[in-house]
Order: C-alpha cells, then structure tokens, then sequence
DNA sequence: CTAGGTTTTCCTGATT
DNA sequence: TAATCAGGAAAACCTA
C-alpha cells in the first residue's frame, strides 16, 4: 500500500490491502524493527499498546523515525521541529498541520496515526492474521471522508490490485483510474513493469520519459532510455542501472505476458497478464 | 534455512 | 559507430 523500495514494506503494490490488517505484520515484531525502542520488551508493537495520547515527546520522535525507516519514506521531508510535542500535542493536530508538517510523507504518517488512534491494537489484531478479507476491504473503503483517511491514501490499496479484488475499490468510489493517477504514491511500485505502468498514468511524474504509442492497446514508447533508467535506478537505490540492464529486466517479461514483443525499438506493449493500464476499465 | 520469483549484471551476436 | 534488441547464464535480493 504505502510503497516501498522493497516489495516487504508497508508501501509495496503488491500488498494491497495487507497493511491496513496486522498492525505487528506491518511494523514487524522483532526488535529488530525498534532500534531505539528500549522499551520494547516483548513481541508486541509498542506503538499500539500505548495510546498515541500517552506517547512522550521520545516516543512521537521515535515513532516519526520508525515509520521513516519503515517504510523507506523520506525523513527529510518532515519538519521534525514540528514534531517535538508530546503524543496529545500530536493527536491535537489537524490535518492541515499534520501535512505541513510533515510535508509529503504527511498523508501516510497522518492515516497511520489515525488508524491506531481510531482502533489501537484492536483495529488490527481483530483480523485475522495477515491478509485483508474483501470484508475488510470493504469496510476501509467505507470510512466516511472525515475518518481521517486521506483519499491518496486509499488509492495505495488500489494500485496493483488483482481483478478478482478490485470491487472492494468499488465501493469506496475510487476508479482504477484515479489509484494510478495520482501523484508520487503510486510511483512506488515494487515490481519493474508497474513503475514504468505508473510512470506512464502520471504525466506529472512522467516528464516525458515515457509516452503513449497507443493508449488503447497498451503500446508505449520509451523516450528518454536513460532518464527512466536513472529514474528507476533511484527507486531500488541502483546508481549503476542503466538502460541496457532495463531494457533485459523488460525483456524477461515477454515470457510471462506482462509485456509484448513490438518490433520497434524502445516501443513495449502491455500483455495480457499486465493489469491497471487500461483507460476506464478496473 | 530453502525454494522460487524478480531483477541485476555480463556477455555475444544481430539489427537499426 | 553507437544505440538497441535478443537471450543465455549466473549472481543477487527478497519474500513466503
């Protein structure tokens, strides 16, 4: 949901609904996952066994870095300055300040303290163990607007989501579409074919590395080759990518039907096995 | 620890 | 000639 560099975080597309449940499947259990956390004794996630309210200045710190380690979002967006308060400053804050504070990791750090404010450990540990049940999914994308769910945010559990799940995305009267849509969250996919996929869905983002050949058949020309290897480089964290090793990555998905073989250079096609490109179709 | 999937890296040769 | 394309092979990484 909210992306990730790796397909294990807690922003991986490959997740979808995932997150949202097992609260300790997503921050972990072992201590491990608590680098500072000398408080942290047994398995459970101290960030729900405690009421963000009762969270110390340290804690609302710790909690800040933990989600930043966590999921690979960047800390340098956040204004800690504006984070030295107490857990019942925090809870005080509205949205707006939330977000202005912490700038563009606002969204997913403003739903996350929602979430376990709103349904502590039992929001999560209710569920059954790891996965999100369409029940459950349905229920998210029932919250009402002022749940405190940011609509950006609901889109994560969109982006990638397999067919046979997507009604559950329905009923929040959240297209396909929109979840590709919108800006840098759904640029975090974990796999290949959806970062160049979300790329090609976000013109803002896009910068003209890629562009439609063929909207309707899924044909895209690669513009910029080094661009989008450079760009995907950043993604895994990669400054040797370069688009000859892109190129062999893409190459490979020809055999599994996520891509089809079009026989003019730099153009790729969407295969049949390549979801979420479609214009108006879920 | 293991198996399997997805790249990443490197390489040879062909094509544009 | 440089940039791409095609794949094979193997290593690296990650997740379940």
């Amino acid at each position: 949901m909210l992306d990730s560099v790796t397909p294990s975080t807690f922003l991986s597309n490959t997740m979808v609904c995932d997150p949202l449940m097992s609260w300790t499947e997503i921050f972990g259990t072992t201590e491990d996952d608590y680098p500072t956390c000398d408080h942290q004794t047994d398995s459970d996630s101290f960030w729900t066994s405690i009421h963000p309210e009762h969270w110390s200045k340290h804690n609302v710190c710790e909690w800040l870095q933990f989600c930043c380690d966590q999921y690979k979002l960047d800390a340098n967006c956040i204004s800690f300055s504006h984070f030295n308060i107490s857990g019942l400053q925090l809870c005080n804050m509205t949205q707006e300040e939330f977000l202005d504070a912490a700038g563009i990791c606002g969204e997913y750090l403003y739903f996350i303290l929602q979430n376990i404010r709103m349904h502590g450990t039992s929001f999560f540990t209710d569920l059954e163990e790891t996965k999100l049940s369409n029940k459950d999914c349905d229920l998210l994308t029932k919250l009402p607007p002022d749940s405190g769910v940011p609509s950006s945010l609901l889109t994560l559990f969109c982006s990638s989501v397999p067919v046979r799940d997507k009604a559950c995305m329905r009923a929040g009267g959240i297209s396909s579409q929109e979840c590709h849509s919108h800006g840098r969250t759904n640029l975090q996919s974990s796999h290949l074919w959806e970062f160049v996929r979300d790329l090609l869905l976000s013109p803002e983002e896009n910068g003209g590395i890629l562009e439609w050949e063929d909207r309707g058949q899924g044909i895209f020309r690669v513009v910029k080759s080094e661009a989008l290897a450079k760009m995907w480089g950043q993604r895994k964290k990669n400054d040797r990518m370069t688009y000859e090793k892109l190129s062999r990555a893409l190459r490979y998905y020809y055999k599994t039907g996520i891509l089809e073989r079009v026989d003019r250079r730099l153009v790729y096609k969407f295969g049949k096995n390549a979801h979420g490109w479609q214009e108006n179709k879920i």
